[in-house]
DNA sequence: AGCACGCCGACT
DNA sequence: GTCGGCGTGCTC
């Protein structure tokens, strides 16, 4: 009878491997059990539940009191199991975020792997051996410019861990490139996987469908969280099989299992929904970097604002830089960026003269805009004139936005919801004014002024549905739009072809912002807007695209940079500013948060977990309210530490954790590490 | 995190 | 008399 310990991780936030044992069920002789495998799934007794983990070892002897070692009730064996490389990914994870392993683990895998159920796995196994209907008549590749060729030989020349930071302009052919690569490789080797990752899937259907024209007869795999279970399910295990050669995903598919994988690529690698920010806040794009040294591959972060993190790996020569410098549609011009001063062009209604005029000219020529407006719904707040009452939320640190056209209050930072007062709740005045301007406002002026223009507003709430973003972008390619106002989703990845204004409305507030990042990511989002026009040559006498940006503050030197098109410029400065300042990338961070009933409570559990602690190469700063203090009536603090060796702060945020695990409170708190709101 | 146990308050 | 509030303790 063979008789094996498996040391098991679960998801549980307990810090710790499980101990089970398993005992062959194989009651002939003749038929050999087969021993567990590490990296195979195992259905265990937890507590009075059945939970599904992951063999992490097998091992035959336990420290473990043998009276508490339960059975494990089935090993999921029909599966291959994940590999030895897929499980130091986790642990490195694991470690890094410091969370426990079968956190990391098992929410990364399909909930139908986890299912006790193995029917599902076995039915998708056996639809998976069939290889997928291919399409034929794979797209032409375009072209190479000669810097383009450039990077792309690099990267597969390169037989071994490289990182490459893949800077290019909009429109100067980034994609290209990695598709090139891509296809390279792919026939270089009968075998090999690529990993190809992108902000948000939904909001940029075009590389998916780049990737899948380009590569008609190869199978790719699609992972993000907008799968249906069972789809998810079979993409999976397309990648962990090895059968997909391409797999394309948001984030969460740096934790896919490919067994081949040759090659990493993060498109627009400076984008924020790289990094998750709530449970396991990991950065995917770091991960990214770990898992190609790790496995001694190239990997590719591309973007035309790369973060200052990647730019000053690249500067200090631990990355590599690509440029592309010219634009790779040819008569492509890069679209002029001009700034309209409000305080000498007053706006009405939130529109400068300047652009009112730039509008009316593109809708005489025939020709589309773009008005970007950071804020959605109607005002941010409305007040009382008459004795300065405001909407706040009863809830929370925060306004009730107005959302007219719903005639509803709504928090955008808890789920409270109001109908609109018919008068000012403490002096009864009937008059309540709407302040500041969102997009429903700005539609509701942009139709007053011009009555016949064809209008769409893009954003989180007109959106909503399911494929409601997809249908409004496709109206806007078929032209039935003239203007078209939105938020930072408008920026992501879509070419308007007909597109030839974009009007920004009020960018400010970001560059006085206490958020230090503020800046990098405005700067980045509005070369983002500003590369959704021009991106085709306006020949034939065609204007030359336009981008508006309505400021009070013309002389910011962030403004200069974007106009000059100088990416390196401003990030210069900044990285001058940050070292100064001694903040990241000159740094390293964690943030230890609180949540409580009372802000007391949250700030004196901070002070508690650091007392008496100190360590020569971490600065533990004073505990203080968050920036959002209060949200569904939860009171939130928080602790910064810092360290400019990540390996002391590393040393010294794992022995704090196991002090703080042991610490009994009432109190909610978790750890982040490499934060990036603070 | 779940889940159960356990000890006090207000209801069919 | 019980239903249910959430404090406390445990999970190989």
């Amino acid at each position: 009878m063979l008789r094996r310990i498996l040391q098991i991780a679960l998801d549980t936030p307990l810090d710790k491997l499980f101990d089970y044992r398993w005992v062959s069920n194989s009651n002939t002789e003749s038929l050999p059990a087969s021993l567990p495998l590490s990296g195979q799934l195992a259905l265990v007794p937890f507590g009075k539940r059945e939970v599904m983990g992951l063999i992490v070892h097998v091992k035959d002897e336990s420290e473990i009191d043998d009276n508490k070692i339960r059975n494990v009730i089935a090993v999921r064996d029909q599966l291959s199991p994940l590999s030895d490389d897929w499980l130091a990914l986790c642990r490195f994870a694991a470690g890094y975020y410091q969370r426990p392993l079968g956190e990391i683990m098992l929410p990364s895998l399909p909930k139908m792997l986890r299912s006790e159920n193995p029917v599902s796995i076995n039915r998708a196994l056996k639809k998976i051996s069939t290889p997928p209907d291919t399409a034929s008549a794979p797209a032409a590749a375009p072209a190479l410019n000669a810097e383009q060729q450039q990077a792309v030989d690099a990267i597969v020349s390169t037989q071994k861990f490289a990182p490459f930071l893949l800077h290019g302009i909009t429109g100067s052919g980034k994609t290209e490139v990695y598709l090139h690569a891509a296809a390279q490789l792919l026939n270089t080797s009968s075998d090999a996987q690529i990993l190809i990752l992108v902000p948000e899937i939904n909001l940029t259907p075009q590389l998916e469908n780049n990737v899948r024209a380009r590569f008609g007869n190869v199978p790719v795999a699609t992972l993000h969280s907008g799968l249906a279970e069972g789809e998810r399910l079979r993409h999976w295990l397309a990648a962990h099989l090895g059968q997909a050669r391409i797999v394309l995903g948001t984030r969460l598919a740096i934790f896919a299992s490919m067994p081949k994988l040759k090659l990493i690529v993060i498109d627009e690698e400076h984008d924020p929904s790289y990094k998750q920010q709530e449970g396991l806040r990991y950065s995917a794009r770091d991960l990214a970097i770990w898992r190609a040294q790790q496995l001694d591959i190239p990997v590719v972060l591309g973007s035309a604002t790369p973060s200052l993190e990647s730019w000053q790996h690249a500067q200090s020569g631990r990355y590599r830089k690509l440029a592309l410098k010219a634009r790779a549609v040819q008569d492509a011009a890069l679209p002029a960026i001009r700034l309209i001063n409000m305080e000498r062009d007053k706006p009405v209604e939130g529109l400068t003269a300047g652009l009112t005029h730039a509008l009316q000219q593109r809708l005489d020529r025939g020709e589309q805009s773009l008005l970007f407006l950071n804020r959605r719904g109607y005002a941010p707040v409305i007040a009382c004139d008459a004795c300065g009452w405001v909407s706040h939320c009863t809830r929370c640190t925060a306004f009730m936005v107005l959302h007219k056209s719903e005639k509803r209050l709504r928090c955008h930072h808890c789920a409270l919801e109001l109908r609109i007062p018919k008068s000012c709740p403490t002096c009864g005045n009937v008059d309540l004014q709407p302040l500041g301007r969102g997009t429903q406002r700005i539609e509701e002026s942009i139709q007053h002024q011009f009555p016949d223009a064809r209008l769409l507003r893009i954003d989180a709430d007109s959106t909503r549905r399911k494929g409601s973003a997809q249908e409004a972008f496709d109206a806007v390619h078929r032209g039935e739009v003239d203007i078209l106002i939105g938020t930072q989703m408008v920026g992501k990845g879509h070419d308007f072809q007909n597109l030839t204004l974009v009007g920004v409305l009020n960018p400010d507030t970001a560059l006085f912002s206490h958020d230090y990042r503020a800046s990098e990511r405005l700067f980045a989002q509005l070369m983002q807007v500003a590369g959704r026009a021009g991106r085709t040559a306006q020949k034939d006498g065609g204007s030359v695209s336009e981008v508006l940006i309505q400021t009070r503050y013309p002389d910011h030197p962030m403004y200069a940079a974007l106009i000059a098109h100088n990416y390196d410029q401003f990030a210069a400065s900044l990285l001058a500013e940050r070292e100064q300042a001694q903040l990241p990338p000159f740094q390293y961070q964690a943030l230890l948060r609180a949540e409580a009933r009372t802000l007391e409570a949250a700030i004196a559990f901070l002070e508690e977990a650091v007392d008496g602690l100190a360590h020569p190469d971490v600065t533990l700063n004073p505990a203080m309210p968050a920036a959002m203090t209060r949200v569904a009536n939860v009171h939130r603090a928080q602790l910064l530490i810092e360290s400019s060796s990540r390996p002391a702060l590393q040393a010294f945020l794992k022995m704090w954790m196991t002090e703080l695990r042991g610490m009994k409170t009432r109190v909610k708190w978790t750890l982040e590490v490499d934060p990036v709101d603070i």
